[in-house]
DNA sequence: ATCCCCAACTAAAACGTTTGCGTGTTGACA
DNA sequence: TGTCAACACGCAAACGTTTTAGTTGGGGAT
């Protein structure tokens, strides 16, 4: 077991200094053609690499960026991390990875344990409890230490940083004028309480769209689930909840879920009360997972491109990091929705 | 905008060593009990906290764990990584993660950035690409260099390190007995090339089981689909081929297949020859995702424990890297599968 | 008054790099 | 032979931390 070599190791071999060492590896002109060669040779043959953590010591920057993320076991973030890492190695950056678990307090602790110089700016995506209890000041600090953040997805509007976000509501009101153009008469929303900021967008959207089509909004078939049906132990109670939905509005003809998981169960309760997709109820989801493309009718959905919104994210996180100037200018990137029209819809 | 402070501001700050500070922040009884409340007080007002990065330089340990798996966007290895991270941040180590896309020069590259002195050990899940063209010197220079690695799920006998696998051929073997003893009488297997090592010990539980019965296999039951398959675009090729195995077998009563999609698009091509699952064909599947679940009819499936793999491998790699004497011990430890039985089989 | 001890602190090295600057040697030229 | 530039290399600082090995100064014992 050869533990890895060092420049020292290797001056020291070679009878040099370190510097020279240092310099015959770079190609400087400083330094002789022959002692070039033999270190160069030297240190191939040792396969000598510059150790990270000296280097990102001396920089002060470690080419690494910090994700944290609400959940990983999730279609739509595990894609977004596929972008950003895609961007991030192009560009030669490392990816580190914290889970929130939606909690306010894994949160704050995991961006402490990255903050402490072990990256250089973070990409994240809000957890349900922060937004819940409104307490930004963890996202505050760390931008005024000079960290850069990019916030996608789930964002706050009053904290000052990059933002890479879709149009919430433009797609949800464009799935709903779908529904509405295929004739549904009863459109029913399932959403999630207001605090989650898409939650409430894609309920505006919801809300346009009729208003497009001049009708007007019925409260009872408006169902602002309880987020904590989201996690797999409740899905029992999302779906009694669903069916109440069901069984008080028997004319419903359009389901409109915001997101696939909804949605998913949604067209099962409706098919085990006997109703008949798409011929008597249509559906479209939000987000395109894998449960969309092969649920049975395969469900039409509102793609939000996560993948590319990790991708525009690295890249807006990598261009601060390194631009010169220190000018502060933050944009917000929109990443257009895209329907994706499968056989839950005519 | 303050930038984080460190010990040397404090200590010019407050007129004392910069030695002097940092004892006093760990509560030493070289340092005065003035001393210390004044240090502390002054560090706690400014938020003091180590740079991590010199930490790392000084200890030689990062207290980061790299990760590098095949995909992400894959229910399995999201598992893994939350039991991976779950661990990890217990035990106070981050995760760092590469995602090789089933390539075997960004499995390479990805080893090498992180080697580098940003991870003291790995956990990971071989390419098929490198399982393909069977060239292991990536993992054996890692090893030799001092630096652990537990391999998950993939793995390969001939390297010498901690493994977290489950038993393959145990739980493929318990599944198709459960078709068998369920009634049916030809029961099919769509499983992948050999080289890749799972499916290859997913076939010989099927054999074993059928041997178990006093069947004799057939081979035409047995499809090993074309590895390039499985990704997103290669669906239609991938259901052409099992609808050829269907025509061709028209006496088919029973499928096992080695992952849920396989599975899935089999369930939705029976469905299209107008079979009636679970009555005239029953399906299992390997891997417990969110489409075995949300499935129509919902399928029996062996589950891995994805997050219990995970968190054993963390655990057996910070074992590793905490132990204080050197002797190289390597462990393989089997997590057990479970048949989680649903609507697809009766 | 001398010695020694101890409390309280500082200096310096180490981790592995990079880099500006200093320095010694060589050869050319006057 | 003396001067000077060019060449090739080494020194040392810096990044932020911990830790070992000092170094003070004052007080008590002899």
């Amino acid at each position: 077991m050869k533990k890895k070599i060092t420049l020292k190791q290797i001056a020291r071999e070679l009878d040099v200094s370190i510097s020279t060492v240092s310099k015959a590896l770079k190609d400087s002109s400083e330094i002789s053609e022959d002692t070039r060669q033999k270190v160069q040779a030297f240190a191939k043959l040792y396969n000598y690499r510059p150790n990270n953590i000296a280097l990102s010591l001396k920089n002060q920057r470690t080419q690494t960026i910090g994700v944290i993320i609400p959940e990983i076991v999730h279609h739509f973030f595990s894609k977004v991390i596929r972008g950003i890492e895609l961007v991030a190695n192009r560009r030669g950056y490392n990816v580190i990875i914290g889970l929130s678990n939606e909690s306010f307090d894994k949160e704050v602790i995991n961006m402490q344990m990255l903050a402490n110089g072990s990256i250089d700016g973070f990409i994240l995506s809000i957890a349900k409890e922060t937004l819940q209890q409104q307490d930004y000041h963890h996202f505050k600090e760390t931008i005024n230490q000079g960290m850069p953040i990019v916030m996608f997805d789930r964002i706050v509007n009053d904290i000052h940083c990059d933002k890479v976000i879709i149009d919430d509501s433009k797609g949800s009101k464009h799935a709903v004028s779908k529904l509405l153009s295929n004739g549904c008469q009863n459109v029913a929303i399932i959403t999630t309480k207001d605090y989650v900021s898409v939650g409430k967008l894609r309920t505006q959207g919801y809300l346009e769209a009729l208003e497009d089509y001049k009708m007007t909004p019925d409260t009872n078939l408006i169902l602002k689930v309880d987020d904590e049906l989201v996690s797999e132990d409740h899905l029992e109670s999302l779906e009694r909840e669903i069916k109440g939905l069901f069984q008080s509005n028997q004319h419903i003809d359009g389901v409109f879920a915001v997101n696939e998981l909804y949605a998913i169960i949604a067209m099962k309760v409706a098919r085990n009360f006997g109703m008949k997709i798409p011929e008597d109820i249509q559906f479209i989801g939000f987000t395109d997972g894998v449960l969309s493309k092969h649920a049975t009718p395969s469900l039409t959905t509102v793609s939000q491109h996560g993948q590319e919104m990790g991708e525009k994210a690295a890249e807006l996180l990598i261009n601060t990091l390194e631009r010169e100037d220190e000018e502060e200018q933050y944009t917000t990137v929109v990443i257009e929705t895209e329907l994706i029209e499968r056989n839950s819809t005519k």
